[in-house]
DNA sequence: CGCGACAGGATTGTATACAATGTTGTCCCG
DNA sequence: CGGGACAACATTGTATACAATCCTGTCGCG
């Protein structure tokens, strides 16, 4: 057995960690079958713990376990990238307000590094990465409110939110978060709870409008309806 | 192998769910360790079985997992408690108003037979039970307003809340939430989400003002601290 | 008598073997 | 030639064996 691309994995974070990055950057694509022998080749592991990741990421709703099936990345429903913006529109202002009352500057210089790092992907055609950073930069305001029971939602409706971007963007609209971002980073910086609160909400109302939710509410993505027969 | 209580378990739901049961009932206590031969030979399963439903009680954070060490049912910190409540003001209000505007009759009676329900318990002398028909009550309420997600992060919130009432609970004030639920009940009946979203925000200030939470913000409860040597 | 090293036992972490289940390709029959 | 039963295979579900780690009680030394 390898000893794969990392050293001893605490029980298989190591693994989760390696697939909801791969889920983030968009390499692992929705509905991909996750054979647990394969995974365990890949890293080095033996079934048990990749068995322990696949029910992590179950539970953060990245993947999809069926029983006696196996693991699929996870495909939102329509519906569920509804909801998922949603509760983000419910959690994210708030707590960005909250944010505004005690950030400092080096939260101001970490925020901002994100946004470098988003653009130099973007720049550099990592798409993949520049949504991870994009995704990093909502974390860590949350991070900033030092609420980490909310930052925990946030980050799992984050995670979320980019299997759903996979599945419903479309590209006429190019999701060009910067300038919102930097915004934010602004109304932080001069410590505008309201200014934060009201910037989250339209940054998340822009993010929902590039998607493609038109299907009918609640329709489920289904082999025959996919086919139209 | 003994075949524990209960029949074939769907691959450890059925351990995680008595398991979660008697916490919000409060028969296991905080802290408690929760053996995992033990547990498996209680409920007639091998460890592996065990282990899976306490990995995703650890995600609900219901219980701790520490390496090498074991599970222990959770002992939530001030901090955390406060965060748990502060989650809750931001979710479940705007989710009651959200449940107003499509509350039916039926949806009424169901309500009803919760508040029905924790009375008989109450009257019973099972403040256990009791406890858990009142959170199962906040928990419709999400369903009813048909946000699955929303409601996923509230059911997680409120089994939280009930670890946070185990431990910071002070007898004097009787938890006794029986009006508000019903003054809710009356709101949602009439379709009032603003008297809705009212109530619940004072009935999760009046939940939070019943513990005592005065303790210095963000100090876990360590064995030093609780000797206090 | 107190304190630290050490060893035994108990418990968890991981791997693997076997059972159960689902999938798929093939063959036979209409 | 089409369709259903069946069998072989692949994959997951579960139990168990072994390794690693931690806790605790004991012993010896200062």
């Amino acid at each position: 057995m390898d000893d794969g691309p990392f050293m001893k994995s605490g029980s298989g974070d190591e693994v989760a960690e390696q697939l909801a990055l791969a889920i983030h950057e968009h390499r692992l694509a929705p509905g991909t079958k996750l054979n647990e022998d394969e995974v365990g080749e890949i890293y080095g592991v033996s079934r048990t713990i990749v068995r322990t990741a696949l029910q992590r990421l179950s539970h953060d709703r990245l993947i999809t376990l069926r029983r006696n099936r196996g693991a699929f990345v996870a495909q939102p429903t329509i519906r569920e990238a509804r909801e998922v913006f949603e509760a983000r529109a419910l959690l994210e202002p708030r707590t960005a307000r909250s944010a505004a009352e005690r950030t400092t500057p080096a939260d101001v210089a970490r925020l901002q590094a994100h946004i470098d790092e988003e653009h130099r992907a973007v720049a550099a055609g990592n798409a993949g990465l520049a949504l991870r950073q994009s995704g990093l930069f909502h974390l860590e305001i949350a991070r900033i409110a030092d609420q980490d029971t909310i930052a925990e939602f946030i980050a799992q409706l984050v995670a979320r939110s980019s299997l759903i971007i996979a599945l419903y963007w479309q590209r006429r609209n190019a999701l060009c978060e910067s300038h919102a971002h930097h915004a934010l980073v602004h109304a932080l910086a001069e410590r505008d709870g309201d200014r934060a609160d009201e910037l989250m909400k339209g940054h998340l109302l822009d993010l929902v409008s590039s998607l493609d939710l038109r299907h009918l509410p609640s329709a489920p993505r289904s082999l025959r309806e996919a086919l139209g027969a």
